[in-house]
DNA sequence: CCCTGATTCGC
DNA sequence: GCGAATCAGG
């Protein structure tokens, strides 16, 4: 079955795609594979972040395979192409919000709707609520930056919900770009179920939540790999 | 191994 | 349009 994405789940894939989420966690959170959000926001336009690979052309592989004729390499006027890094124009910020994973040194902090670049500055707030352990692993906590949550509104109606009464940090000031401008798009009920819906209040500016959904939505949580769905 | 995101291509 | 499979780098 396709995924069906409505106009609040585009908003949501938006929403966290630009705060810089993982496409897994995007993809957890939105309860599909991080391949779905990858391909979706493709579609969507939305701005590639920095890959951590480079891939051959695609024009390059076929003509290889196609025969290894390549009579007409290049169709246009010559022009070397300069290549060099494929990275947009838009370099500055981007270069300067690299490896999310490589971010904080401790606690992940909270850092409700900044833009990833100041999620990799570790030099934000100070942290109140230190977390005693840093989970330490040999490697760095790669969950770090904003992580954002539902408390599992959405599915797991049958099971029971563990959920620590934990909630504070609530997002205030924080300039994200205006978006949505229609209606909280905070799911409730089961997605695929007749009762699924969104909240549809009116958000808070700048945010795709109501204000109480707000509230619940920018709750940090460090580990969540498989609650939800 | 784990993770990451990008692209391809059958559906 | 969708996303699994695949790729490729860290």
């Amino acid at each position: 079955m396709a995924m069906e994405w409505t106009e609040e789940t585009i908003a949501r894939l938006r929403e966290l795609w630009q705060q810089g989420l993982s496409t897994a966690e995007i993809g957890r959170q939105l309860s599909v594979t991080k391949n779905a959000v990858v391909g979706k926001a493709h579609r969507l336009g939305l701005q590639a972040r920095p890959s951590p690979i480079r891939r051959p052309p695609a024009s390059a592989r076929a003509a290889e395979s196609a025969g290894a004729v390549a009579p007409t390499p290049e169709p246009v006027a010559a022009a070397p192409a300069p290549v060099a890094s494929p990275v947009s124009p838009a370099a500055p910020v981007a270069a300067a919000a690299v490896a999310p994973q490589a971010a904080a040194p401790v606690a992940p902090v909270m850092a409700p709707v900044a833009p990833h670049v100041a999620a990799a500055a570790p030099s934000v707030a100070p942290v109140r609520q230190a977390e005693p352990a840093p989970r330490a692993s040999g490697r760095a906590e790669p969950e770090t930056v904003a992580e954002v949550a539902p408390s599992p509104p959405v599915a797991t109606p049958s099971v029971s919900r563990p959920e620590t009464p934990r909630a504070s940090l609530r997002a205030v000031s924080s300039p994200a770009p205006r978006r949505s401008g229609l209606s909280c798009c905070w799911p409730l009920g089961d997605p695929g179920t007749p009762g699924f819906h969104f909240c549809g209040a009116t958000p808070v500016p700048g945010k795709p939540y109501c204000a109480e959904h707000a509230q619940l939505a920018y709750v940090k949580l460090r580990d969540r790999r498989d609650n939800v769905a």
